[in-house]
DNA sequence: CGTTTTATCACGTAAAAGGGTGATTTATGA
DNA sequence: TCATAAATCACCCTTTTACGTGATAAAACG
């Protein structure tokens, strides 16, 4: 474990969390905090002028999400790694950082043990994930599965629904028949097995389906 | 600032956190770490047997939430102080701490300055609040001005009608009729500022108001 | 004790949704 | 390119909602 001088930096918005993570790893020889930011911009115009070998990365930035910044690092800076840092242990959020670039995963509640063997990991080109921040990935990944997915079109309309549009009022804003709205709602009900209203925004609104993406 | 010792006991489950506040504090002549805890029944446990002026709490612990640990504690030690930490800006929640017995409400984005006010403001018998933590409870108290409070048997009906009841299958399981059913209907819409069942159920999900309390 | 709120029921009409079945034209992806 | 999915429209009939305008008894509250 830690054959060479790994440098890291730390981007996260809670000043405690920085201090945090330098009181637990200032002991360690191989390891040297050369950096942290409370936001995104700092980060990267640290790394214009310096570098680092891993970043201990915060989703939930001020400016800009982790999930933005780690696509930029990666791009720009490809042999950096990236540990990805949250408080929650939200599937989502897993998936979509792990899709940005990120090479590891860590819940805040982690210890200096897993800190250091997640660093260790991914200077060895390997991901890590925590158990906690898997099995919400494993999570999502069933819950993705069996959702249907919905066309743009039962989007749309189903966000019409939601503001309280009539079929008429929904076949006028999108300039198409009345008969086609009362299609997708149709479509609506059976993907997501419900028979009225009342349980489609229930549904919807309990799986985030009314966002406008 | 500071005229006595001042003994400070941290309550989180983020070994981050802990590691951060120490810290922090660590170069305070006078504040003194004496002891922290990763869940409410560590802490406790501590409190058996040695004592602090100020506890710094996490709102979201694994066992027990913050604001039962707050009550326990307050109720046992009146003489403690306790600054709740959260990582959040919910209004609900420092509505909560606060009746909770809390002396004050921090985020964990502070800064050393503002965790010396607070615990400064606290131990001299004063309330502290993050400027953001105002503005948080200003704000839920102004919503739950504006919203309506349903009557019981009103709350009733809407939980049904998001089930995906219908006005008869309702006045069924309510042993009444299903014009009373379509009374509180009406009533609900004109509460709730709605005119059909999709925004009745969007607008009652987004106000929380589908929980059985 | 009197007023207001809550819960109940009634009747009527128009609008909207629910459910079935089927068809056509574009995408779109394998 | 060829099968599949998506988006469109059509018609029919039933059920459910929406909305108006009442009324009454019981409960809550000051």
């Amino acid at each position: 474990m830690f054959k060479n001088l790994t440098k890291i930096f730390i981007v996260d918005d809670h000043q405690m969390i920085i201090e945090g993570l330098k009181s637990l790893l200032q002991n360690e020889e191989m390891i040297q905090v050369v950096g942290s930011a409370t936001n995104a911009e700092k980060c990267l115009q640290f790394f214009l002028t310096k570098t680092a070998d891993v970043i201990l990365m915060d989703i939930n930035l001020p400016d800009t999400n982790g999930i933005e910044l780690c696509e930029i690092i990666t791009k720009k800076y490809p042999k950096i790694k990236i540990i990805a840092l949250s408080t929650f242990n939200q599937g989502t959020y897993v998936r979509k950082m792990m899709e940005s670039g990120a090479d590891g995963y860590l819940l805040k509640n982690a210890n200096k043990h897993e800190i250091l063997k997640a660093v260790d990991t991914v200077i060895n080109g390997k991901k890590y994930l925590t158990i906690e921040a898997e099995k919400a990935l494993r999570y999502v990944n069933d819950i993705q599965n069996k959702l249907p997915k919905l066309t743009k079109r039962e989007n749309e309309v189903l966000i019409l629904i939601a503001d309280g549009l009539t079929n008429y009022q929904i076949s006028e804003k999108l300039f198409i028949c009345i008969d086609t709205v009362d299609s997708h709602r149709k479509n609506l009900h059976s993907k997501l097995n419900v028979n009225n209203t009342a349980m489609l925004i229930k549904v919807a609104t309990e799986n985030h389906l009314l966002q406008t993406e």
